[in-house]
DNA sequence: CGAGTTTGACCCGCGC
DNA sequence: GCGCGGGTCAAACTCG
């Protein structure tokens, strides 16, 4: 028998005096009244919350048909672009060309059409290609004079803005470069693509001509590189690349594109956080963006002009590599960097899950149980145990601990073992010891060797019986670079997460 | 004659 | 607004 019970049956029965059952009586239905307005309170704030949601679903589901009309559009563009090619017919020529003038004092009409099409979402280019790691590909959705077949029959008029053009209309941080210096006697470097120069220059601060070449292979790749010496010594001969092939390569053509794809996609990775340079990828926190002098001595980060530009360096002073020797090296660069990204990236989608139970209590803290009957202290608790599992699993990983080896082996390089790097960092491994707050990065070729890894890790010690190194990372410039290196512990550190590695 | 190169003109972003 | 400099264009030229 409840209080409130007993106080009325003692009402009822006189034996309580009646004034005291009266203020009991009163207390409980003042109780009952709060209790009812918090829970029409509650009752409001469910209702908002479902309009909320049911609103997200609804925007949620327009924009699924929305990409789903842009598909079909797509498929439908495929298909009047195969029908064009197979038909002589000029007027399919001009019905595929939407949305575009022709002549100079068009220019302006011309951007603004295109504007306009982009905001009403339409897809007139004739080819859209979902690549992840491309930039162009921010693009998909805009009209592409790149992409339009008369592009293709004609050259590019002067007037026309390329797609690329487009992508830094709209995104301030211009197109990734990637800048391969390497010791070349020729005019340029042979890697494997045709190009056609289209233009030269001599930039300021550099009696070297600078050449511009734009790859010919197919007719729509974006691809550029400029080819310029370098002032310092003119042995040497700077390659820079801008854009992703979007055709097939030759085996030739691939180690090289491979590598400059894959740190221009490290740039993106970077770009892609909400640290608000515009450097694009952080290889260290410091402000100095050139790690040559510093952990990395064959890959760095620069910019000119906005632009993010990764430099692999291939010209060590003091030791000559054969131009094997560099693709040895740029074969594993692009290999453990594209592992790297990718195991990062399910690392962070894993985080990302767990990060998402925590945010789900947010919208739960107006109740003091949420759906599983657990109180809003023990369902915190629960996603922090979450998080922490998590994260665990991440670090602990043996393939997400592999694939940063990789990476790390990869930037870090071996500078005296050639069999070493031709092996890739498939022989390094990293243990992670959270508790000791250490890595240990173990390797299989000869001690002496490791020295290499020793002078590159300060605050290190080398167990060279056991062919192993160890170092605490805490304020490590390792752990800092390491950590900057991927969008996993980027974006986690935004967000306030603490995750040690 | 076609493909590639050269080179002066032009465009455009950026800093002052 | 203006000048500078990087980047691109396209006509002229060269070469096989």
């Amino acid at each position: 028998m409840t209080v409130k019970e007993e106080s009325i049956i003692n009402v009822c029965t006189g034996e309580v005096g009646e004034t005291q059952g009266m203020k009991e009586i009163k207390g409980y239905d003042d109780k009952l009244k709060s209790a009812r307005v918090k829970m029409d309170e509650v009752k409001k704030e469910n209702k908002l919350l479902k309009l909320s949601l049911s609103q997200k679903m609804e925007n949620y589901q327009s924009l699924k048909m929305h990409i789903h009309e842009l598909v079909q559009q797509i498929n439908q563009s495929k298909g009047s672009s195969l029908m064009a090619s197979s038909n002589d017919d000029e007027s399919n020529l001009v019905s595929l060309t939407l949305g575009r003038f022709s002549g100079d004092s068009c220019k302006r009409e011309d951007k603004k059409v295109q504007e306009n099409v982009e905001l009403d979402g339409l897809e007139l280019g004739l080819d859209s290609k979902f690549h992840l790691n491309d930039s162009s590909q921010a693009s998909k959705i805009n009209p592409s004079p790149e992409n339009s077949f008369d592009h293709e029959k004609s050259p590019t008029p002067k007037t026309e803005r390329s797609e690329d053009d487009e992508v830094l209309e709209q995104n301030p941080l211009k197109k990734p470069r990637v800048s391969v210096r390497a010791v070349c006697d020729t005019q340029t470097m042979n890697d494997g693509c045709q190009w056609r120069k289209y233009g030269q220059k001599i930039a300021k601060g550099n009696p070297c001509p600078r050449a511009y070449y734009r790859c010919t292979v197919s007719p729509s790749c974006p691809v550029r590189k400029q080819v310029q010496r370098c002032v310092d010594d003119m042995s040497i001969l700077i390659t820079t690349y801008e854009g992703t092939h979007n055709h097939p390569l030759s085996a030739s053509a691939t180690t090289m594109a491979s590598a400059t794809t894959a740190a221009a996609t490290m740039l993106k990775c970077g770009s892609s956080t909400s640290t608000p340079n515009h450097h694009g990828f952080n290889f260290s926190a410091s402000s100095n963006n050139n790690l040559k002098n510093s952990y990395f001595p064959r890959a760095s980060v620069a910019t000119s002009l906005s632009h993010p530009t990764v430099i692999l360096d291939l010209t060590i002073p003091n030791y000559q590599y054969s131009s094997q020797y560099n693709k040895s090296y740029l074969s594993s660069f692009a290999t453990s960097t594209n592992s790297f990204i990718e195991r990062c990236s399910n690392a962070l989608q894993l985080a990302r899950e767990s990060k998402f139970y925590s945010n789900k209590n947010c919208i739960e803290t107006s109740y003091p149980y949420n759906v599983h009957g657990n109180t809003q202290e023990e369902e915190i608790v629960m996603s922090r145990d979450k998080i922490a599992a998590a994260t665990k699993a991440m670090t602990h990983d043996p393939t997400f601990q592999s694939a940063l080896a990789a990476a790390i082996t990869s930037f870090v390089g071996n500078v005296n073992d050639h069999q070493e790097r031709k092996s890739g960092p498939n022989n390094s491994n990293i243990k992670l010891d959270d508790k000791k707050s250490t890595f240990e990065l173990s390797f299989s070729h000869p001690a002496a060797h490791a020295n290499s890894y020793l002078n590159k890790f300060p605050q290190s010690s080398l167990d060279s019986q056991h062919q192993s190194l160890t170092s605490s990372y805490p304020g490590h410039p390792f752990a800092l670079s390491a950590a900057s290196k991927s969008r996993f512990m980027s974006t986690l550190a935004d967000e306030g997460e603490q995750i040690k590695l």
